[in-house]
DNA sequence: GCAAGGTC
């Protein structure tokens, strides 16, 4: 037997080289070469394409009155990716490898639980036209053990509409095409409004933007409260207070100086007891991935964009690992891979190596037998230094420190420290509760847990661990908390716990989101939104599509199609539903943009041109026509030769600034269906064919 | 002009 084995990329096909003993020979039972996609090679046609000729005005429109649309009317069909990553030559040399003498194609791209692995496998299996067998090699990870295992379990899916995976990575697929219904929903209605912007309203950037705007409005009507109650303080300044009771009464804080004084007076110094010390530990924090990443690095002033570019060029020259990983662990392999490493990566960025002393795999929470490329690491090549990773992007240095750091920090021991509590003997519901650090270990590598925390998570530790003998009452002023401003590391954190987008595309979208032009700001990890973030946002108040819980539910049906527990067909429904629900709440939400935006600036209209017209008789009629073409006004000489109807050359320049000769006549031409006189350039010559 | 998903 010959198979043909299609990774998702060439990383990964380097990974199946390595475990198969090289990019082609034999293995258990069968021949083999192995090849590799770059990802998705084939993209949906615009929607006009993929209906009937009749029906093409109707999908190209964005006028409301043609949405929603009849998703049964579209074929669904699929075109080349075009541009400076074009797969059509990448299909190309598929189809010719394929056609060279092949039993089967074997679908090795990632394993991943929405069936995307499966769709783009399947973009090229129809791209090319094969309609022979095709097998399923599933691996749980890249090491040798586990794509050898992959391939000594292959799967019969040679029909596709009866692999599951790939009927669930369809729907979810048309799903979000069908969705930009509500981009030109939204669009047209605020245009209505006199809002010229494309406002962008898919399952992801809708809830992006939503959420930002939400919390913007919760920060501007933020309304200071004070508050005033009892506290204790010893001399070492630790502080005692009760604990807040459930709901949103608590008798015992008073909303003035006066009241709270009024209770001070209920109270007096009280000795200091029951003080206990427990010694506990904390394990580092977890590996980081790119949302992480790009979140750790956001305040220190570096772009998604930059640290995604840079990355990117990190890891083709193997300093890091392979970066869209969803991965939060390592394998043991990749454990022990990197381990002889670490000495000489804690050189680089400055940490001691006499810190690094947990050098067994933490089992369990950093190190576990699953993962296909690992959580985000230093790669195999070290830098002589960080300064030089310069070349690849301004944020490089940053990039390989914090990586390098947070993978150290799990070499390094447990953060030990003492857990002090202790209350008043006179008042026992006042209570004071701190921590002392006894050991900093994987904290002086590296603090990871702060990557996740906002800042006000992170506790400040008293220097002092002295409790009592006596704390003395006072009167304590507090606030009903400020809402955080929105940031890079807020919106990650929101998305990562509703599971909206993959951890690939969260930082990709978000960068998108903040290009120039495009719907917010980030500015030094801070987020705010652009006047198109605005009117997007105000679009979707209320509608399904800024729900988080769309996309939950978008996935739970596909789970279920891809049990065919539910036709593809009722799964696409539910994309209409929501078109047909939101699509009424757009229309009066444009009515909110002028009384929360301003009344927008009329578009002013371009000043008309005043072209001069030269008038004449040509070809026996009296025609006008304009006495300039592109830059160059005709001589009364050039005009005169026109109207006999001869040729004529002047320089000119192209609209890229190319000089060159211009040859034309006079002739009767349209413009928008209107008809009009005026000078044309010769048709191009030809290529002979000879 | 439009989605979200993968990749370089």
């Amino acid at each position: 037997m010959r198979y043909l084995i299609i990774t998702e990329k060439p990383s990964a096909a380097k990974n199946f080289a390595k475990a198969l003993g090289g990019q082609s020979g034999h293995y258990a039972d069968f021949d083999y070469t192995i090849t590799n996609l770059r990802g998705h090679v084939m993209q949906f046609k615009e929607p006009e394409e993929m209906v009937p000729a009749d029906l093409t005005t109707a999908y190209k429109s964005w006028a409301l009155k043609r949405l929603p649309w009849d998703l049964s009317q579209m074929n669904w069909s699929r075109t080349y990716i075009k541009g400076r990553n074009g797969t059509k030559a990448l299909l190309d040399d598929l189809r010719r490898q394929a056609r060279s003498g092949y039993d089967a194609l074997i679908i090795a791209t990632d394993t991943d639980p929405s069936g995307e692995g499966e769709l783009l496998a399947w973009e090229a299996i129809n791209a090319i036209r094969w309609s022979g067998q095709v097998l399923r090699a599933n691996f749980l990870d890249e090491s040798k053990r586990g794509i050898q295992a992959a391939m000594n379990h292959l799967r019969d899916v040679s029909d596709q509409w009866r692999d599951g995976d790939y009927v669930k990575g369809e729907s979810r697929s048309r799903w979000d095409f069908a969705s930009m219904q509500l981009t030109r929903i939204a669009t047209t209605a605020a245009k209505k409004a006199g809002f010229k912007v494309v406002a962008r309203e898919g399952r992801l950037k809708s809830v992006i933007v939503w959420k930002v705007y939400d919390q913007l409005e919760a920060i501007a009507s933020y309304v200071k409260t004070p508050f005033f109650e009892v506290k204790f303080k010893d001399p070492a300044g630790h502080i005692y207070g009760r604990k807040l009771p459930e709901g949103d009464i608590v008798p015992w804080r008073y909303p003035n100086k006066t009241a709270g004084t009024g209770d001070l007076a209920n109270f007096h110094e009280s000795p200091v007891v029951n003080e206990k010390h427990e010694q506990k530990t904390q394990i580092p924090g977890r590996l980081l991935d790119l949302a992480g990443l790009a979140a750790v690095l956001a305040p220190k002033g570096f772009a998604s964009k930059e640290v995604l570019t840079t990355y990117q060029k990190m890891y083709e020259a193997q300093i890091v690992s392979y970066p869209r990983t969803e991965d939060k662990n390592v394998t043991p392999g990749q454990f022990f891979e990197l381990l002889p490493l670490i000495d000489q990566i804690a050189a680089v960025v400055g940490v001691d190596r006499h810190l690094l002393t947990h050098r067994e795999p933490r089992f369990g929470s950093h190190v576990r037998n699953e993962g296909s490329h690992g959580a985000n690491r230093p790669g195999s090549k070290i830098p002589a230094t960080l300064g030089e990773l310069s070349k690849y992007g301004k944020s490089g240095p940053a990039i390989y420190e914090t990586l390098a750091k947070n993978y150290l920090a799990t070499l390094a021991e447990n953060y030990i420290y003492d857990h002090v509590t202790a209350n008043l003997a006179d008042y026992p519901e006042f209570v004071t509760m701190f921590n002392v650090p006894v050991a900093l270990n994987y904290k002086a590598v590296y603090d990871t847990y702060a990557t996740y925390q906002t800042d006000d998570e992170q506790e400040s530790s008293p220097t002092s661990k002295e409790v009592g003998p006596t704390a003395q009452p006072y009167l304590a002023e507090g606030a009903n908390k400020k809402p955080t401003h929105p940031s890079t590391k807020w919106i990650m954190a929101f998305l990562e716990k509703h599971n909206v987008g993959t951890g690939a595309t969260r930082v990709s979208t978000l960068s998108e989101m903040t290009r120039p032009g495009s719907m917010m700001k980030e500015a030094r990890g801070r987020l705010t939104l652009t006047d198109t973030g605005y009117v997007s946002a105000i679009m979707v108040a209320d509608t399904w599509i800024a729900s988080p819980k769309i996309t939950k539910r978008l996935f739970d049906m596909m789970h279920a199609v891809g049990e065919f527990k539910m036709p593809m067909t009722e799964l696409l429904d539910s994309v209409t539903k929501v078109v047909e629900h939101d699509m009424p709440i757009m229309v009066a939400n444009a009515d909110k943009l002028a009384p929360k935006l301003g009344t927008p600036k009329p578009v002013a209209a371009k000043p008309r041109k005043v072209v001069e017209k030269v008038t004449g008789v040509w070809q026996g009629q009296e025609v006008a026509f304009a006495k300039t073409w592109s830059d160059h006004t005709f001589t009364d000489e050039e005009i005169a030769r026109l109207l006999r109807g001869e040729e004529i050359s002047f320089a000119s320049k192209s609209k890229r600034g190319k000089s060159y000769t211009a040859t034309g006549k006079l002739a009767k031409q349209t413009f928008k269906g209107a008809t009009f006189y005026g000078f044309k350039l010769n048709p191009k010559p030809r290529k002979s064919s000879k």
